[in-house]
RNA sequence: GCGGGUGUAGCUCAGUGGUAGAGCGUCACGUUGCCAACGUGAAUGUCGUGAGUUCGAAUCUCAUCACCCGCUCCA
C-alpha cells in the first residue's frame, strides 16, 4: 500500500469514495456503528460471495445455513456466553487505568477471562498485593467489575409477558443448535461443515479503529464437524485453506500471517486457535486479527445436550436464566440426541468442530487498505485500488470517447448488454483521460471506450486499470474477452 | 470509563472576538479524438450539538456527541 499511514487516510479515502460512512452521521454519529455505502456494499457484498464460494461451493461436504439472529436464551445458557461471556476488569484508583484483573501483576495463578458472572460478584477480591501496570501503584483499586458482553432485547410488546432474549454474540452457535437438522435432512457425512455469515453483536468495554472493533459487526462461521482423532489433520487443513483464501484474493503475502495463541490464551472451548493476521496500518502493534481458526473440540454439541436436559427447570423457573443450573451431562453422552451414528463403523459418537471464523468488515477493511495504491504518471499521481476482479465493486465502464457522432448511442447499447453478466457502469462526462483515472479510484478493472472507429470495424478498445494498456477488441468478441479476463 | 488530541463545504485545510474562505472534487455549457487538458459559469456550510459570557462568538467558558492515539479487547 501507498501513503495510508495513518487511519484517518482510510476514513478519509472510504467517504471520499463512498466506501463508508459514520452510522447517522447527520445526528453527530453514533457510536461504533458504520455503513456502507454504494461502493462499499458491493465491495462486501463481493467479499461474502467469494467466501461462500470457497468455503461452501467448492467443498462437497460443506453445506450453508442462515439461522435467526435471535435463538432460546438456553442456547446462550449452555454456550456458555449467559454466564461466562464477560471479563472481570478492576480500575486503578491513582490513574484511572482499567486493566483486566488477570493481566495485574503477580497475579498469573488466577484466570479471570470468562468468568462466571454471578460467582465473581458474589466473591471477594484480595487485589491488595497487585501492582497496576500503567502507574506502579500497589493494591489502589476498584472493586472488580465484569462486563456483561451480550446485547440484551425484549421479545413481545406487552411488557408484562415479554422475554428478555440476546443479539447472538457468534454465529457459531445457530449452527451448532441446527446440527440436528442438518443431519436429518441433507444425507451429508462426517466429516462435513455447515457454514453461515450474518450479523453478530458484541457490547465491547471499548470500541475502536473505525470498523475494525465494533459493537456490530458480520461474521462468516463455518462449523466443520469431523470425527475425534482426525481434529488436528483438520484444523491444519482449513488452516491453510483460509490463509490462502486471502493471498488468492490479492492480499500481499507480506501483509499477512499466522499467530497461534498460547495455551493460556485459549477460549475455554479450545483445543487450538490461530489467529490469521493482516498487517494495518494503525494501531499500537500494526498486526491485527482477520481470523481465528480453532478447535472447538465436542464441547459445545456437549453443551447443548446438556442444555436440552435443563429445558424443564427453565419452564419451572418461568425463564429467569439466572435460577437454573445447567444439568449434568448424561453418562453415555456419546450417544446422546447430538451425537453422529457412522454407517460404516458402526460407531456413534459427538463430532470434534474445526471452526474458520472470519470477520467481514474486517476482511473488507484490508482488502480496501491493501489494493490502495498511488504511483507516478507523467508527473501527476495516479490513485488507484488494485482489487481482485472478484471483489472489484465495479467491473467494467463503459465511455464513449466524446460525446458526438453517435457514440454515446454505441456505447449505451453495450453497456446495457454487458450487465446482464456483471456489474458496468457508463459515464460521458468530462476528458476521456478523467473518466479512466476515476474508475482507477473505484477500483474497476476495465474501461471500454466507443471511438470514432468503432462504427468502422466495430471494434472498441479496452483499457486495463493496472496496467493502463489499451487493446482493440471487436464487440462481438467483447464478452468472452472480459469474462475470461475477470475470471467469471 | 480514564489520559492526550481533534471536530469549519463531499475531501484536505486556512481563518483566534467584528459581513465564512482556498485548493481539489461535483454540476452545466462550450471545446476536446485516449490518460486527473482548457475556457466560462454554478451549486454546496445548523463552523459537531446545546448552553453561557459579550453590543457582537467559528474564535472565549462549560456541558455534551463523535472520531483518533494509549490502556483494554478480539471476528
Amino acid at each position: 500500500m501507498a501513503n495510508l499511514a495513518k487511519l484517518e487516510d482510510i476514513v478519509s479515502l472510504c467517504k471520499r469514495r463512498g466506501f463508508i460512512f459514520q452510522s447517522s452521521e447527520i445526528y453527530g454519529g453514533l457510536a461504533s456503528c458504520y455503513d456502507y455505502g454504494p461502493l462499499g456494499v458491493e465491495l462486501k457484498n463481493n467479499v461474502k460471495k467469494a467466501w461462500w464460494k470457497s468455503v461452501v461451493h467448492m467443498h462437497d461436504n460443506v453445506v450453508g445455513l442462515d439461522c435467526s439472529i435471535l435463538m432460546h436464551p438456553l442456547v446462550w445458557k449452555a454456550s456458555g456466553h449467559a454466564d461466562k461471556f464477560a471479563d472481570l476488569i478492576a480500575e486503578c484508583k491513582s490513574c484511572n487505568t482499567r486493566t483486566r484483573v488477570d493481566h495485574l501483576q503477580n497475579h498469573a495463578e488466577e484466570h479471570t477471562e470468562h468468568v462466571n458472572i454471578d460467582v465473581e460478584l458474589a466473591a471477594t477480591h484480595d487485589l491488595s498485593n497487585k501492582v497496576c501496570p500503567k502507574c506502579g501503584k500497589v493494591g489502589n483499586f476498584t472493586e472488580p467489575m465484569p462486563f456483561k458482553l451480550m446485547f440484551e432485547t425484549q421479545m413481545g410488546a406487552n411488557v408484562d409477558d415479554s422475554m428478555t432474549l440476546y443479539l447472538r454474540p457468534e454465529t457459531a452457535q445457530g449452527i451448532f443448535a441446527n446440527f440436528k437438522n442438518v443431519i436429518d435432512t441433507t444425507r451429508v457425512k462426517i466429516p462435513f461443515g455447515i457454514a453461515q455469515i450474518g450479523k453478530s453483536f458484541r457490547n465491547e468495554v471499548t470500541t475502536k479503529a473505525f470498523t475494525f472493533r465494533t459493537r456490530e459487526f458480520e461474521q462468516a462461521e463455518m462449523e466443520f464437524f469431523c470425527e475425534p482423532g482426525t481434529d488436528e489433520n483438520w484444523y491444519e487443513f482449513w488452516k491453510e485453506q483460509r490463509f490462502n483464501w486471502y493471498t488468492e484474493l490479492g492480499i500481499k503475502k507480506d501483509n499477512l500471517r499466522f499467530r497461534d495463541h498460547d495455551p493460556d490464551e485459549l477460549a475455554h472451548y479450545a483445543k487450538a486457535c490461530v489467529d490469521v493476521e493482516y498487517k494495518f496500518p494503525f494501531g499500537s502493534g500494526d498486526w491485527q486479527e482477520l481470523e481465528g481458526v480453532a478447535n472447538r473440540t465436542d464441547f459445545d454439541l456437549r453443551q447443548h445436550q446438556r442444555g436440552m436436559r435443563t429445558l424443564n427447570s427453565w419452564y419451572e423457573q418461568k425463564g429467569d436464566l439466572t435460577q437454573i443450573q445447567l444439568k449434568d451431562e448424561a453418562e453415555d453422552y456419546n450417544k446422546g440426541p447430538l451425537s453422529y451414528f457412522d454407517e460404516q463403523a458402526k460407531k456413534r459418537f459427538i463430532p470434534y468442530v474445526i471452526e474458520p471464523s472470519a470477520g467481514i468488515d474486517r476482511s473488507t477493511l484490508a482488502f480496501l487498505v491493501d489494493a490502495y495504491d498511488e504511483e507516478e504518471v507523467k508527473g501527476e499521481t495516479r490513485n488507484l485500488l488494485r482489487f481482485h476482479p472478484a471483489l472489484a465493486p465495479t467491473k467494467v465502464a463503459v465511455f464513449p470517447l466524446v460525446k458526438k457522432d453517435g457514440m454515446p448511442d454505441i456505447a449505451h447499447n453495450i453497456c446495457k448488454e454487458l450487465k446482464k453478466y456483471f456489474t458496468c457502469f457508463y459515464d460521458q462526462a468530462g476528458a476521456i483521460g478523467r473518466r479512466y483515472r476515476r474508475q482507477d479510484e473505484a477500483g474497476t478493472p476495465f474501461c471500454i471506450t466507443v471511438d470514432g472507429q468503432t462504427k468502422e470495424d466495430n471494434t472498441v478498445t479496452v483499457r486495463d486499470r493496472d496496467s493502463m494498456e489499451q487493446k482493440r477488441v471487436s464487440t462481438d468478441q467483447l464478452l468472452n474477452y472480459l469474462r475470461d479476463k475477470l475470471e467469471i
